[in-house]
DNA sequence: CGCTAACTTGAACGCCATCAATGCTTGTGG
DNA sequence: CCACAAGCATTGATGGCGTTCAAGTTAGCG
């Protein structure tokens, strides 16, 4: 990941019917896509805690993450409601009018690729390649977006802690990083944001699954699952998938 | 509205910048890409209540609505969230992964084109205008998820009844159809699974407002708003916009 | 006109928000 | 390397609000 060959775009593909939950995120971009990007984008750095565009802004470029990750959130009255976390091989600053319809912050460390929005314009236009792929990981964030809202439809507070563990999981597992503990970069506010809670309440939640030795937790950032049955009873109420 | 020419896709445009919530929604498809589109759709009813297709089946086509209302859900354990309400124009079936992610239910009586998944992928790769398009309709798609879980996150059941509200009233304007009233054509289970809250819960908070002078409805699928600047207090506690 | 399903209303319980205080950790400067 | 400070996370007590379950009412449909 020292000195990747331009702007790459992790999805896993809506039409090839893969294992259900197992799906794995493939490169949507060749590489001469990615070199032509490479041209027209500048690598931009950002430090942790940085704002990478306001609410409302003129939209003049989009994102493409190298390393680190980033926070998209709306504040609303005082509180801040969390969006989505952006990965690396995720795209945003795209899905907007004009405007930029939430701020971003990086919530670590962030490398991205900043590409002009005039150029991807100029791009999909030309380009007919690219524009697929592009659908594909649009239909990835709308099915992320609905998960989300499926999730804080819940009313449990360990049921929506429960399903979130889960999706941060299974990111983990598309991005084909280890499993035998999750990661979570974010700070607590940041989780709690994207929970529709408070932080005191996300804490209780975590105490209330550790408690009932569902999870262990050593240090903030990392989770380990002890009770796989358990938890999936709370996080899978829902799909009788898999 | 009797004997359209083909399918028709309309959406606000992400990239030009209209009027911020007089957004109006443009007809997405050129007539010959309708009339293309045309020769490989059929025409589908669907009755009242009837099911479209289920959560979890082999996709196969994806549809796009002549007229009436259709919901887009999933059943957790008991309990039914509504993901997403499709009306006239809208298209649905598309973002998933070779099975329907969620769903759907005609909620009135529904005519539809139904269009082989097929289909739609040959002429991905084969017409360079169409899939620009999609991406239009994709990234109000991921817009209107973001919204929903904004809602869904906040804590007052009267907010998120106003919210949703001034959700349908921003729809029918874009529509095109007359706002004194606000049209509500599914009924209060499915609106409460959209909010994420029990019908008793909704009954409630429609009740408040009412008693608060805010809306009155005379049947149980209109609403008027009366009193405009408490309603915004509610459904604005967020976007400073316009 | 009667039936059925949907909506409303009521009472009690439980969960989460709120507010405030304490404990921890991260980073900074001595 | 240690001490301090500032944020972040946790914990405690209380109250409000929505869920739940149940009964009553309305509306829609044959």
């Amino acid at each position: 990941m020292k000195h990747p060959a331009g702007p790459a775009i992790h999805a896993v593909h809506p039409w090839i019917p893969g294992n259900r939950d197992g799906g794995t995120r493939h490169q949507l971009l060749s590489d001469d896509e990615r070199a032509q990007l490479a041209k027209i984008a500048t690598i931009v750095r950002f430090d942790k805690g940085g704002e990478i565009y306001a609410e409302g802004a003129a939209a003049d470029a989009a994102f493409n993450i190298i390393s680190g990750v980033v926070v998209a959130h709306r504040s609303l009255e005082g509180a801040e409601h969390v969006i989505s976390f952006l990965y690396p091989g995720d795209l945003f600053g795209l899905s907007e009018e004009g405007r930029y319809a939430n701020a971003t912050r990086a919530t670590t460390a962030v490398m991205a690729y900043r590409i002009p929005l005039a150029a991807i314009r100029r791009i999909l236009d030309n380009n007919a390649g690219l524009d697929v792929n592009i659908i594909i990981k649009l239909c990835e964030e709308l099915r992320e977006a609905q998960r989300h809202a499926v999730l804080l439809a819940q009313k449990r507070s360990t049921t929506r802690l429960a399903m979130f563990l889960d999706l941060q999981e299974h990111l983990q597992v598309a991005r084909g990083e280890p499993v035998s503990e999750i990661h979570l970069p974010m700070d607590r506010s940041s989780i709690a944001g994207y929970l529709g809670m408070t932080p005191a309440a996300l804490s209780r939640a975590f105490r209330a699954l550790a408690s009932r030795k569902i999870i262990a937790s050593g240090n903030l950032h990392n989770v380990e699952i002890i009770d796989r049955d358990a938890f999936n009873a709370l996080a899978y109420a829902h799909p009788k998938n898999s």
